[in-house]
DNA sequence: AAGGCTTCCAACCGCTTTAAC
DNA sequence: TGTTAAAGCGGTTGGAAGCCT
């Protein structure tokens, strides 16, 4: 029988552990002609004795471009404190707001250095949390429920950019809507031994970009790190391309369920599209002048959420 | 100098969701 | 439409490196 989907690997011989040079280099020499994705035919294509998740997980924490290691500022330090007290350990979310930053280096930054730096006021915050002050730990919410949450913040930014209504781009929060600013982002180092390797392939990166011709057309469509879709959005970059569009329109659908079941409670089924613009753009501009970083940082933990619910 | 302890982070594991067949 | 693997995600672990005694 053999339905569905063929299996990703025969899990034997698979390689484990970590990644050396040579590996890396096979595995970016192999997506700079493909492109990320088709993660299954990666190991069979590069001759990698990797299972073909390793070599996602390894191309988005670690080799792709624009990615920033270590020495996070005080900048990004505190908008991870925030964001984690705002969405808990939603480390995907958050570095959705640092997109130089992959979710596992936020998930390790948080392990190792932030949680304890927290220790001293955890104890006003989990009271906080006992009381229901925080919306991300009001009560033990569901999956969906929490993911709802998200998809509010997403529907009104896609819902935004269909309107074109704008704020700042520079300082929108959510990383979708910029233009990728990985093509000039320098590494800032390496922290381990492999360092050198490391630049090694920073360079091979490099070379790829300046010859955006050379591979802008393959069997996953046009491609180049300078218009990579959701580059900025970690994990999603090994998405398809097509992957932004659907984003938006089901985040637009999402905004108008949104919108059938708010209103589908206080009007008729016949007002459920006849709901004023001008409602829409507050509430809009509202949330979306709270997106910016400098807001988030400003704006106290029930502020930032009594706009959710 | 060396042994033990701690810190840090890359990588893995396992679960859930999404999408291909 | 059901089954299955891929993709996405958060939690956890292993081991290298650094620090302490």
């Amino acid at each position: 029988m053999n339905m569905g989907r063929p299996p990703c690997c025969d899990k034997i011989g698979i390689k484990k552990g970590p990644w050396t040079p040579e590996e890396d280099i096979m595995l970016v020499s192999y997506i700079q002609e493909h492109g990320p994705g088709n993660w299954r035919s990666v190991p069979t294509n590069t001759g990698l004795m990797r299972c073909s998740k390793s070599c996602r997980l390894r191309w988005t924490n670690y080799l792709r471009p624009g990615i920033k290691r270590g020495n996070f500022t005080e900048h990004e330090e505190k908008i991870i404190i925030h964001l984690q007290a705002l969405l808990g350990n939603r480390w995907a979310a958050i570095a959705s707001y640092l997109p130089e930053r992959t979710d596992n280096d936020i998930k390790n930054y948080w392990n190792t250095h932030l949680k304890k730096k927290m220790k001293p006021s955890d104890q006003n915050e989990e009271g906080m949390e006992q009381e229901g002050h925080f919306s991300s730990s009001l009560h033990p919410k569901g999956q969906w429920e929490r993911r709802l949450q998200t998809d509010i913040k997403t529907a009104k930014q896609a819902l935004c950019d269909a309107l074109s209504l704008h704020t700042t781009p520079a300082t929108h929060a959510v990383p979708e809507t910029k233009p990728s600013s990985t093509s000039h982002q320098p590494y800032s180092h390496a922290s381990s031994s492999y360092a050198s390797s490391y630049e090694n392939i920073s360079r091979l990166m490099e070379n790829w970009m300046k010859t955006p011709n050379s591979h802008e057309t393959n069997s996953l469509g046009d491609y180049s790190f300078n218009n990579m879709p959701n580059i900025n959005t970690p994990r999603s970059s090994s998405s398809e391309g097509a992957h932004s569009t659907t984003n938006t329109t089901c985040a637009q659908d999402h905004v108008f369920d949104l919108f059938t079941f708010n209103s589908s409670t206080n009007y008729g089924p016949a007002s459920q599209t006849q709901v004023p613009l001008t409602m829409i753009e507050n509430w809009l501009f509202e949330d979306g002048a709270s997106q910016s970083h400098e807001d988030l940082m400003s704006m106290s933990l029930e502020e930032s959420t009594s706009g959710l619910f």
